[in-house]
DNA sequence: ATCAGTCAGTTGCATTTTGCAACCAACCCT
DNA sequence: AGGGTTGGTTGCAAAATGCAACTGACTGAT
């Protein structure tokens, strides 16, 4: 019998949903190319190499689940630009996880990324931390609300 | 022109390469799943709903790309059960990442998400610190090292 | 020894999503 | 009038996904 007590049973929704939005091949790499500064239609097509179509198709679904706004750059043909939400921006942690997975565990002869802060000019880094004691919480550390013992994993 | 001096041009490639493993719209709940203790086969597809092909060859992609193992659990009839390797656990942030998100931005009248740190029973949030003064890191707070000045976003 | 049941898949086929290339519409500039 | 730019749409082929039925290796009960 399956020991589901940790590691949140609850958390079957939040991250259902969350990936009903960005869960597929495309979403996260356009939400990547608006970070780094792309807004327009054809920058991002040119710099992801996505068909147009489907590039439309998720630009739509982004808008539409509040991630991205459209907004009037000229008039006269109307034309728009995708900037990020504040519910788009509040996405920026998980895609610092992902680059430092894919840094440590994936791309280890590639080029290493580097995000630095802006105040500081010094590495970022993406972790679980507890609210409470403030230490940095390594995936054996967690468990779900509701359970009472810890798993070996 | 767009400005790609901002948030990193160099991130391409790690946050692709992991999208290569998880980025589909199964991998990551069945790394959600093996995370709460589903270590069998038939526990993650009677937990997920996945058809079972589709499991199987997810499986085999996770554990060809070191995010799972195989570990025999019985004899006669030779059984397995998939567990997490080291970069599979480090893939914690991805999933707290997105739950958080999830539980913010898209699942605010669902029950809320509490995953706490085993030592202090604390709830675990999930973000981008900076490694030099330890402040955590919003967005427009985040260049590429390469770049020298900000972008409005 | 046969029979039902479990577990971990495999196979075949329908449906859905993605990828590619061509085309379109509004506007500008010469 | 003709060409260029931007931001798409359309049609069709290819690939991924979903569903349901089936298999193979075993166990344990009759």
């Amino acid at each position: 019998m399956p020991d589901r007590s940790t590691y949140a049973a609850a958390e079957a929704d939040s991250i259902t949903s969350a990936l009903d939005v960005i869960g597929d091949r495309w979403s996260l790499l356009v939400l990547r190319g608006v970070f780094r500064g792309l807004h327009r239609f054809g920058e991002l097509r040119d710099d992801l190499g996505i068909a147009s179509n489907l590039l439309t198709t998720r630009l739509c679904r982004l808008v539409d689940a509040g991630v991205l706004e459209k907004v009037p750059y000229q008039e006269r043909p109307v034309r728009h630009e995708y900037r990020l939400t504040a519910a788009g921006r509040d996405l920026s942690p998980v895609l610092v996880a992902l680059m430092q997975w894919g840094d440590v565990h994936r791309n280890q002869d590639g080029p290493r990324t580097t995000l630095v802060h802006t105040d500081c000019n010094a590495p970022i880094e993406n972790l679980n931390r507890c609210t409470d004691c403030g230490a940095s919480i390594d995936a054996h550390e967690i468990r779900s609300a509701e359970s009472v013992r810890p798993e070996d994993t």
